[in-house]
DNA sequence: TATATCTCCTGCGGGC
DNA sequence: TGCCCGCAGGAGATAT
């Protein structure tokens, strides 16, 4: 399940790859991967054909290209279950493929996606604190992995929230790229139960937050991301090796790494969370 | 306006 | 063996 580190270790592997090559031809097999963009994607392919790719950038889990036209951003959006492979175009073509991009040097950029929650769209790019970013991201906080990331004012912002501190942390117009993974590992790093109040945290305590959330996906990125199963591959179709290292997500009754008690499973917002009972106290209501 | 809940989707595993 | 159901969860839409 891609979020921040996995999605920068497939901007990575793009940079690499297909940064510097032209598009020649879109193929959408699946008009849901395209639903984002509103002219749907008959425009898409006929925009895209011909631009030169200039870099791949990131906010959070929202990735995109740039080309030479200064007007036009390709915003890929991963969702559960979304890759972006770099493939000769001989190679079999994968069972959810759903776009393939044909590129100058005989290889194609494909997106393949089971669920089918994530998908491509041409945005327009705008300028907001002196940074250009695609319209549709234009809502979305800058990333802990930012340069320009400002965790005082994210602090202040998380303490105006009378919400659970798990659903702001999860909420990507505070904080971005953290999803229920890292959530739940730098919840557990921090010794904070999700269902506190992030307005009753102190500063101090929000600040560390911010510090695990910061320290926990650096730590994934080092490791090339976090794969539960062949969902999550970077460009090459590699997995990353971080779910070695998870001290909370996914290891229910498993014992805490810190206490040994055993590790407790709750519904939260229609998914699951994972703490540690006695690190992490849940709230007196 | 802020917050909470619902919906989209597919493949897998468990239960019957 | 086949069917049904629950589960996984990001983000936009909708409800409160």
């Amino acid at each position: 399940m891609p979020e921040l580190p996995e999605v920068e270790v497939v901007r990575r592997g793009l940079d690499e790859h297909v940064v510097g090559h032209v598009v020649e031809s879109v193929l959408v097999k699946h008009p849901r991967s395209v639903r984002r963009h509103e002219l749907g994607g008959d425009d898409l392919v006929a925009r895209m054909a011909g631009l030169r790719i200039e870099a791949a950038r990131r906010r959070g889990k929202f990735l995109w290209l740039t080309f030479d036209d200064p007007d036009a951003a390709l915003v890929v959006h991963l969702g559960m279950s979304g890759q972006m492979l770099v493939q000769s175009a001989q190679a079999p073509l994968e069972k959810h493929a759903h776009i393939v991009a044909g590129l100058d040097n005989g290889t194609q950029l494909r997106f393949i996606d089971q669920r089918t929650f994530g998908g491509w769209a041409l945005n327009r790019l705008v300028t907001l604190d002196g940074e250009e970013l695609p319209e549709s991201v234009v809502h979305i906080a800058r990333d802990p992995l930012d340069p320009r990331f400002d965790a005082e004012a994210v602090v202040a912002r998380m303490r105006t929230k009378s919400s659970e501190i798990k659903r702001v942390l999860l909420d990507q117009t505070v904080v971005s790229g953290v999803g229920n993974i890292y959530a739940d590992e730098a919840l557990w790093r921090a010794r904070i139960h999700g269902e506190r109040p992030a307005a009753a945290l102190t500063r101090p305590a929000l600040r560390q937050l911010l510090s695990e959330v910061q320290a926990v996906m650096g730590a994934a990125l080092d490791a090339g991301g976090t794969s539960f199963d062949a969902l999550y591959v970077n460009v090459n179709g590699n997995s990353g090796y971080f779910e070695r290292s998870l001290a909370a997500y996914g290891r229910e009754d498993e014992p805490c790494r810190r206490c040994g008690a055993p590790i407790r499973r709750e519904k939260f917002m229609n998914r699951s969370s994972y703490s540690c009972p006695r690190c992490q106290p849940k709230p007196r209501r």
